[in-house]
DNA sequence: CGATGGTTTGAGATATATCAAACCTCGTGG
DNA sequence: CCACGAGGTTTGATATATCTCAAACCATCG
């Protein structure tokens, strides 16, 4: 038997396109590796040397001027993928925001794997066509959204997407309490503003009565529409 | 003879996986298409129904607010692929830029070939793969820039962009004059700033002679060095 | 030549960044 | 168990880059 058949992602990743047999040879070249919070898996500009699946844990994707600035470029969530296959070098960072487990490949196999089996190219294919999509549109985020809009919208998307296993999150009728996986210098840097900012936009919405804030990881949203009319 | 043989991006296009019987069953699923400078081709939030390689042309992809606030999240060129594949709607707006000859194919169409043709899907994720990586990295300029940054970015990107069948360029001797395709407004919109930021970041540039500015639609690269340093 | 649409320039307003200090929270060691 | 220290966060005061509003300018086209 196969560890992937204990696998919490094998029917979400792109793994459920293979069959128990090309399962078997897939799970055969790689390799499980946990990461703790704050480790890097691979840095913006080098070799493509590998690739990976998320089973548990958020990643950030970063990329960053000379001078030190820096911007959150994605975030991945359990059961998605990470790396750049059938390309020499990474075109950004990817660090674990929280600790994660993972499943790697080195590049070069799961390239020719995947060029063996199509079904699992179609389905990283509708993945990353999903992804670009996204990113795309968070674009619009980053140049035209003001301060607050940023923030609300972002609350908005994490709501939205911490309703993952293996990440945290509790709601009862109306009002969700989230875990962030972020820092708030690393809100600051997803939404391209500093962290002063962000910090005043939480505690407006705070005295608004949007949302409330019991730990500095921890945000309860009281009023969804209210921050869906605040997202812009 | 299909109409394929005489195309200029055939090598270039997705469909160089193709062979000449493979490639004229997809022509005969397609359709070639000319559109003036200003046509929208589709638009965000629709159904996806169609898609498309560019032959010959620039058209960009915008996402929108409410309010009517525009971010173009994208600039395609001829070779460049079009449209949302096995996906329901479209995530952003398409208009032509420039007149533009393009090879549009039914959604489901399209699809259901692709899927049958391993080489085209492979060829098509490793272009959505680069694309997305580019994407990524156009979120730094977003999200961390100043104006003048990403003023100097935008040249530098449209100088190496624009050396391309179908679209205008002539160089001499470190000195390159570029065509663009992109009003003011239009470079506003993709960079998240204003006109007014936009045009006076252009004078600046010329009066530190970096730049000249032959006519509206025309920039002259003096100094490339120069414009690197301010790109950040 | 005069209208039109896009562009540049100017003056002023403002959102966000910057600089700086106070404030928590939590883990550590006395 | 409490004091201490360190890192992250919040709050405050001020600076400034960019936006906004407005007018002048300039090509293009009937």
């Amino acid at each position: 038997m196969s560890s992937c058949d204990l696998c919490v992602v094998r029917n979400r990743a792109i793994c459920s396109s293979l069959d128990s047999k090309e399962l078997e040879a897939l799970n055969s070249i790689g390799r499980r590796r946990t990461l703790s919070a704050g480790d890097s898996l691979m840095w913006e500009g080098e070799d493509s040397v590998l690739v990976a699946n998320v089973i548990e844990g958020v990643l950030k994707l970063s990329a960053g001027t000379e001078d030190g600035r820096e911007q959150i470029v994605g975030v991945v969530y359990p059961s998605e993928f990470i790396g750049r296959p059938f390309g020499t070098t990474n075109g950004h960072g990817v660090t674990a925001l929280t600790d994660a487990r993972i499943c790697v490949f080195n590049r070069r196999d799961f390239d020719a794997f995947a060029r063996e089996h199509p079904k699992l190219e179609h389905k990283l294919l509708e993945r990353t066509l999903g992804e670009l999509d996204r990113t795309r549109r968070w674009m619009l985020l980053l140049g035209r959204k003001s301060a607050s809009e940023k923030v609300a919208s972002f609350l908005l998307e994490m709501a939205e997407r911490l309703v993952e296993p293996g990440c945290h999150i509790s709601l009862t009728p109306s009002v969700r309490t989230l875990t962030l996986p972020f820092s708030r210098q690393q809100i600051a840097d997803v939404l391209g503003l500093t962290i002063e900012t962000v910090s005043r936009q939480f505690t407006r919405l705070k005295d608004e009565g949007v949302i409330a804030l019991p730990s500095r990881r921890e945000v309860s949203i009281l009023d969804p529409e209210g921050l869906a009319a605040e997202a812009g």
